[in-house]
DNA sequence: TTGTTTGCAAATCATTTGCAGTAAC
DNA sequence: GTTACTGCAAATGATTTGCAAACAA
């Protein structure tokens, strides 16, 4: 039995919060921002839409310094993340992953995405 | 001021038995081993030597499915996760962490590591 | 109307921390 | 002898859940 989803105006102000930024935000950030626009929306309903959006694949849920980070942009691409600033920034070039996906068929494992993380110093800190 | 480590039983036993598998265990399940060998371990000492033993690079600290887990073997190696059965796959290939690691260049990024984690299915989930 | 989604509060679960005693060096 | 490490118990912090009311379809 398929279960339908309805559209709130909850999950349109998550989502459209999401597509705004590029900083990879955490789901207690994306409820502080939205409860700006919906003063009475609550935590829990933002950790219930972000875990929906993630599991229909609508957005990446990243497993980042003890916390879920979520991302609007689903497209292959990796993260690089500054252990000085805790920065996340985006490096675009599906090569990396489409490798990885390929080579893990070796060992008979059906890859559908890859995640790859970069750990390492942005050029801002490497250059403090 | 540089801090002495110290090498106590509990610390032997615990890289012992990560040495031993090829498992990517959590620290829970860490616990519940070495705790058949030291019975009078606590989970807190599991905790404080799996992250130390992490900072000092002995052994890699992995984010997955809302815990941690670890791994002795700290080559350039990827992670394939199954989705079904949560198993987790050593897949050994140091090209795609040193090309992700040279891409990530591009912006000024200074890379130490890379971590790559495929999802998808393992071969017996995808046969099943 | 219906059944999914919501807000709230309480619960859960992995991980961390304070502290006084213990043991590695 | 010094001081890092331990076990214990309590604290923390992110995420989840139960429930009755609200609202999208």
């Amino acid at each position: 039995m398929v279960v339908k989803k309805r559209l709130t105006k909850q999950k349109r102000a998550i989502l459209s919060y999401l597509k705004s930024v590029h900083t990879h935000p955490s789901a207690e950030h994306i409820y502080s921002e939205v409860k700006k626009e919906l003063p009475l929306i609550s935590l829990a309903t933002v950790y219930r839409n972000l875990s929906q959006m993630a599991q229909d694949g609508h957005i990446l849920k990243l497993e980042l310094e003890g916390e879920y980070h979520f991302d609007a942009d689903v497209s292959l691409h990796q993260h690089c993340i500054c252990t000085k600033c805790k920065k996340i920034i985006d490096n675009h070039d599906s090569t990396i992953s489409i490798l990885a996906m390929q080579k893990s068929k070796i060992q008979g494992f059906h890859p559908t995405r890859a995640q790859v993380f970069l750990q390492g110093t942005c050029f801002e800190c490497s250059n403090n």
